[in-house]
DNA sequence: TTTAGTTCCTGTAGTGGCTACAGGAGCAAG
DNA sequence: CTTGCTCCTGTAGCCACTACAGGAACTAAA
């Protein structure tokens, strides 16, 4: 059994992040030593790095919330975990699609600014009215 | 002279973001109308505007704030501008290059994920200890 | 003029996923 | 026994909004 200090270590989870996933019902609660510290066992540890890596997977909280259960389950689970595993690959594709355009639109309005000049043509044109009003859908993220 | 609802349409900022840009001090308060409503100038709602498309750029209001009183003394301006504008860019291409990592870790995992199967290679092989830690940089956007 | 419908007002709380305290208690080594 | 580390709870802050609730003020038709 470990402390949280050592869980934090061995599941590259924080130990904040830790206490907020226990808050929030994401992990179960681990038990106390007798001094009221938690007390972690390798498989909840194990469950941490989990949660960590589909975090750096880029997973929301609650598509790993049904990892976990699909773990326990462990019944049929491969088909619903690739279509969440698919449709996570399409929000990326577009973030990625999204960026394009995005820094395709930076650099030719900053194209045009150059050092020294008193208005900045790439201010001016984000100030003007109507045109090239093409909106990207929200970058949001 | 319009009232929010016009602000609104017109320069594409949702009305309660109108007040909150208000209330942080993003854009200078409008006048009122004799009953408390607020009036906006076809300047202000271009001001709006402008926060509207940086927005839609992915710069952050810290950024914009710059920019809007770069526009207010409009001496110079354009040097900053483009180092501002420049170090986005090489933000938004740390994005897309991170995405595009993590496509690939994610391709890659659920290429072994076929239907039917009772445990998933892909949960299996993310629930497992050590190897393969190569952690991206924080996605976090 | 009444009435219905719309727009607006303020103030507060919630979102996601943490992170950062404050103020105190437990614990291990010298 | 003291020093210094780790841990505890609880709360507030981050970003950029968004979503109410409960009420006031306009607008247009009957």
């Amino acid at each position: 059994m470990f402390t949280i200090g050592k869980a934090s270590e061995q599941s590259g989870v924080n130990i904040e992040t830790i206490r907020y996933y226990e808050r929030e019902g994401i992990v179960p609660k681990p038990g106390r030593s007798a001094g009221g510290r938690r007390l972690y066992s390798p498989d909840e540890i194990a469950k941490l790095r989990f949660v960590r890596r589909c975090r750096d997977l880029g997973f929301p909280i609650s598509i790993i919330q049904t990892f976990l259960s699909l773990t326990e389950q462990d019944d049929r689970s491969c088909g619903e975990v690739k279509t969440l595993a698919e449709n996570h690959l399409d929000e990326i594709n577009a973030k990625i699609e999204n960026l394009t355009r995005l820094r395709e639109a930076l650099l030719s309005l900053s194209s045009n600014c150059d050092e020294g000049t008193a208005a900045c043509p790439m201010l001016d044109s984000l100030m003007k009215d109507g045109l090239g009003e093409n909106r990207p859908d929200q970058p949001k993220h």
